[in-house]
RNA sequence: GGUCCGUUCGUCUAGGGGUUAGGACGCCAGGUUUUCAUCCUGGUAACAGGGGUUCGAUUCCCCUACGGACUACCA
């Protein structure tokens, strides 16, 4: 058997992904790449009520989308495969089997009334009912019954279910990498089922032979599996193989309220929780994912590593690489982690500062093309003449601007560093496109005054006679001849933006009429100075 | 109820027997941008409580409280 690093994420097909299930892959996924090691998908479907027809596909489209693929797995196949539980039932009976030979595991008949009856007295009196060695002799099962008994039952086809013998009175030393030391009684354990009667294994069962089939070194899940870690080092123990190390990593918490983050929080707070849409087979009804609502995958999964882990330094903004190269369990916390919306929003602020202005050209330019084509359909939607005629983009006819690559990538450098997502750009930068039909009409009331008509067509004669259009030259000249009248910045520069922008927003003024040009500067203004009356 | 795990600003966290308990998000204020936003600077704000141990405890130990997970023929 080798000795290299063999981690497994092991989710069932039950639904989506959600993000705490995302963040046990990643820490999968960094722990094997940092120790060179080999990162496994196994789908956990050995209960075939709960499957989801879709749910596998899309564990693994967002894998994918999150940029931490598995290296093994469904669709991966080595030789350890299968990776589908579902195919490899052969296996778990074998290793049933020789739990019953050996004596670590035997038969059981109770029903499932039987067993809640059974759990209703206790409560009843106060006590909790735990199928141990305290009662496993009161019932109906292969250590109770005799071998003849036992043997007539499984030949009349009654349904069994095969389950652990936990020895007694042992105190169990237990090891995990991020919580340390654990010490339990084996006394309060139960005779977990590692066997159902429908043929399939439980999870207890199918993991541990599926870990060590699949030579796993160390085993990283959630923190809801603590519990289950006794059980699982028995069973390694029962079948004299050598136990992976563990590390539980911290639950992932509601953002408000208590409790740990559920599939329904999503839709409560406005947020996803999951990486990618997910639509319910069954109801129809949507989630939202990360990607869908804008955000980058590289922010999503910024932001996951630093919940419940971090790495000693004052660094926040890792590349998947520098994550790679910084993560250690050994700095994972032990508590629960509440996730922040509106840190994750600032992750994504950060990303979009980073990524180049081709790059998020090249994501605004079907947005823009959309627009284009409602914008062009305004006319047709029954406007008057008059109307659209000043309605239609500057350059509509021509549709140049809206997929003039260097030009959006122009447009995307002036307003990416105020923007949170790629959805932001149209409504930063519509006036880019289209020229304003009408203005703001508090902004005009307070900084269209008496003389601004007048002083407009000042400006216009200005620009005429301006050659070279760049925003530096334009803001030099500008800035002279107010300087020279004394006529006062806010007087020139407020009624200048409304007229280019239509309110009082955008980026820096000389910049915009620099890109939209001498023409376009100068039609804005006139339109302006005839659309608002004073 | 039982078992186990946990507890530092509102949130994510650093720290660790002697610190002005550090950073980030958010929030607030000021500055820049004669716009909005961004950005910059500053500010607000925390060791759950009680006992020990110790010269000294937020840090180590115990108890309590609180939070969480598990307690299915679910994973």
């Amino acid at each position: 058997m080798s000795s290299s690093i063999r981690v497994r994420f092991a989710p069932s097909p039950t639904g989506p992904l959600h993000i705490g299930g995302v963040r046990t892959a990643l820490f999968n996924y960094l722990f094997a790449k940092k120790h060179n090691g080999t990162f496994i998908l196994r789908i956990e479907d050995t209960d075939q009520n709960r499957y989801v027809p879709g749910a596998e596909d899309y564990i693994i489209k967002a894998l994918n989308w999150c940029g931490i693929p598995f290296d093994e797995g469904v669709g991966k196949e080595k030789e350890v495969g299968p990776y589908r539980q579902s195919e490899r039932k052969e296996t778990y009976k074998v290793h049933a089997q020789k739990l019953i030979d050996t004596h670590w595991a035997y038969y059981c008949f109770d029903t499932a009334e039987e067993l809640d009856l059974h759990r209703k007295d206790h409560e009843a009196s106060g006590k909790t009912f735990i199928y141990n060695h305290h009662n496993r002799l009161k019932l109906s099962n292969s250590l109770a019954l005799s071998a003849d008994e036992v043997l007539a039952k499984i030949k009349a086809g009654l349904p069994y279910v095969i389950r652990f013998k936990t020895p007694t009175n042992e105190q169990l030393e237990l090891t995990d990498i991020i919580r340390g030391e654990m010490t339990i009684n084996t006394n309060v354990l139960d005779d977990k089922i590692l066997f159902k009667s429908d043929g399939m294994p439980t999870y207890h069962l199918a993991n541990i032979v599926d870990d060590h089939l699949m030579e796993i070194s160390h085993v990283i899940r959630g923190e809801e599996w603590l519990p289950s870690m006794a059980l699982h080092i028995l069973l390694y123990r029962a079948f004299d193989w050598k136990s992976p190390e563990f590390a539980h990593l911290p639950l992932i918490l509601k953002p408000v309220g208590k409790g740990k983050l559920s599939k329904r929080d999503g839709d409560k707070i406005g947020f996803p929780v999951f990486p990618l849409n997910w639509t319910d087979p069954n109801t129809s009804e949507i989630s939202r994912g990360y990607k869908e609502d804008g955000y980058f995958n590289e922010a999503m999964i910024n932001m996951l590593a630093l919940l419940g882990w971090n790495p000693g330094t004052e660094q926040e903004i890792f590349s998947l690489d520098e994550l790679i190269a910084a993560f250690d369990l050994s700095r994972v916390s032990k508590s629960g982690a509440k996730f922040d919306p509106e840190k994750t929003k600032w992750f994504q602020h950060q990303y979009m500062q980073q990524k180049s202005d081709e790059d998020l050209a090249d994501l605004f330019m079907p947005i823009l093309k959309e627009k284009q084509t409602v914008i062009l359909n305004l006319p047709a939607a029954g406007r008057r003449s008059e109307e659209s005629q000043h309605t239609k983009p500057f350059d509509a006819a021509q549709g140049v601007n809206f997929s003039d690559k260097d030009y959006v990538t122009k447009v995307v450098s002036l307003i990416k560093e105020r923007a949170t997502f790629v959805s932001d750009f149209w409504g930063m930068s519509d006036f880019f496109f289209v020229a304003p039909k009408e203005f703001d009409e508090k902004a005009v009331k307070k900084q269209w005054k008496e003389n601004s008509s007048d002083l407009m067509n000042e400006l216009i004669k200005i620009l005429n006679n301006v050659s070279d259009f760049s925003s530096e030259n334009l803001e030099n000249q500008i800035k002279i001849w107010i300087t020279e009248k004394e006529l006062g910045f806010g007087s020139i520069m407020q009624p200048f933006r409304l007229s280019l922008v239509g309110a009082l927003k955008g980026p820096h003024l000389f910049d915009i009429a620099a890109l939209i040009g001498k023409e376009e500067t100068l039609n804005r203004l006139q339109f302006a100075i005839k659309s608002i009356q004073k």
